[in-house]
DNA sequence: CCGTCTTGTTGTACAGGATACAACCCGGTT
DNA sequence: AACCGGGTTGTATCCTGTACAACAAGACGG
């Protein structure tokens, strides 16, 4: 009973309502969390009345409503570092020409809450808004190596090179936290190689990682390390600018 | 009966988190939806389980959660007129210097889906995800006017100059479609102007509406009747390039 | 250091509400 | 016209959400 069963089912039903793009029945929606139509019915009529679902007036399928959009944009622009970080993402990809992304911690997460995409036809793209683990993505190192948060209990295998073992972690953080950064090497993705560094605030506490990911290719393991420097580059003077703030630090081209 | 009281409390504590940057405790939630601690506490619990909430470790308050910038993400880029869009409200922008803003229509309801700030530092900037009356607003009127659904039953007055009677509205409408745009002369908010166009899409139905907005003292009447032919011009553009689509069509800088 | 206050969590009994079943409606199809 | 798939609406049952209370854990001030 430490949870509300029409709450969550109702939460369920959004889940659902992600994935099917367009659109879904009630009856589609009662079958997959195993419930009657009539309560799916009812369900989906409240989602609607306030706003977290859209039913088509003519097909009678349910979407996702417009109310989640306002409350998932009140999310991301709620932390200033969003904004303030596009200008150094900008002038992270005209230097690497790999895309570049910014994310946070969210529970035992990374969220990326921005990205830059880099030119290039091949490239690698994390739609903002994901959710990824901590222990084999650079921007989630990072995290965890320069936070005071501790490492999560579960370490997932996502490639052969992922690293599982909590001892060997540690140590790999430790190191990375010697050179100021940290990459993934296609621990998470194969063939997707990464570097990222922290972002300090202005009392000089970490509020989130920047970085940089493209494929294994392009980027080799040599030419990470000397992006890393890039990288710490800017991360530096994006941590300059949060802790002067007000002030207009020369960055790159703001956009209009 | 027809609404599942648990599930509307707990998208009503969305809603308050929405308002609550800094977070929220149970008490106060509690308090604002007049329940019992204890199952304000549960709610909050499921929600936070789904990821729709969070709560910190330490201060036990209560924040949106990650998994709602997903959904809301996933909503927005949905449509791929956001994407499209894009580079041309940048040149809105530049050829205007006001503020663009592109909108689909939600229900009964203009839904703001991307805008582009201007330099000027006295603007008109919506933000995105922002719900808005459609019979008061420039891109409102465009999707009533060009669009095949009706006029909303209810419509509330903003301003002096608001139009709340239907068969005025109607006219009005008659004049937009006639001239190929609409215009709100502070209908909706004092001292702000806009113009909007309509969106077609691939087989020449309506999709959106693309506008700009800005202070009444720069953006006056006159003005705006003149700034209509570009926003039309680009709005046009936009239109054909989504007639054409994965064809490159020449319009402005692509970002990044 | 100990009361006291505030805030969040957990048990528990009760009843109110969510649920399933069924009937009904409505379009599309045969 | 009968049928069928899908959505909505009544209704009775009993599950589950609710409020009350007790408990735990800090925060604060004396």
């Amino acid at each position: 009973m430490s949870e509300i069963q029409s709450l969550a089912r109702g939460l369920r039903a959004l889940d659902i309502l992600e994935t099917e793009s367009d659109g879904i029945g009630i009856t589609g929606i009662a079958r997959l969390i195993n419930i009657d139509k009539s309560t799916a019915s009812r369900i989906m009529k409240t989602l609607a009345t306030y706003g977290y679902a859209e039913q088509s007036s003519e097909t009678r399928r349910y979407t996702l409503g417009p109310r989640l959009v306002r409350l998932g944009q009140s999310l991301l622009t709620r932390t200033p570092l969003r904004d303030q970080a596009r200008p150094f993402l900008r002038e992270l990809v005209a230097q690497t020409q790999e895309c570049a992304h910014i994310a946070v911690r969210a529970s035992d997460q990374v969220l990326y809450l921005d990205q830059v995409e880099a030119a290039a036809s091949l490239r690698v793209s994390t739609g903002v808004g994901t959710l990824a683990p901590l222990h084999c993505t650079a921007l989630g190192k990072v995290l965890l190596a320069f936070g005071d948060k501790d490492i999560p209990p579960e370490m997932e295998r996502h490639t052969p090179r992922t690293i599982t073992d909590v001892a060997a972690l540690r140590m790999h953080l430790e190191q990375a936290r010697r050179q100021g950064y940290a990459i993934d090497d296609e621990e998470f993705n194969h063939d997707v190689r990464c570097v990222a560094v922290p972002i300090y605030g202005l009392d000089g506490e970490l509020v989130g990682a920047i970085g940089i990911s493209g494929p294994g290719a392009r980027l080799t393991l040599a030419r990470i390390h000397d992006l890393a420097q890039v990288v710490q580059r800017i991360g530096q003077a994006l941590s300059d600018r949060l802790a002067y703030r007000h002030e207009e630090y020369a960055a790159s081209g703001e956009d209009a």
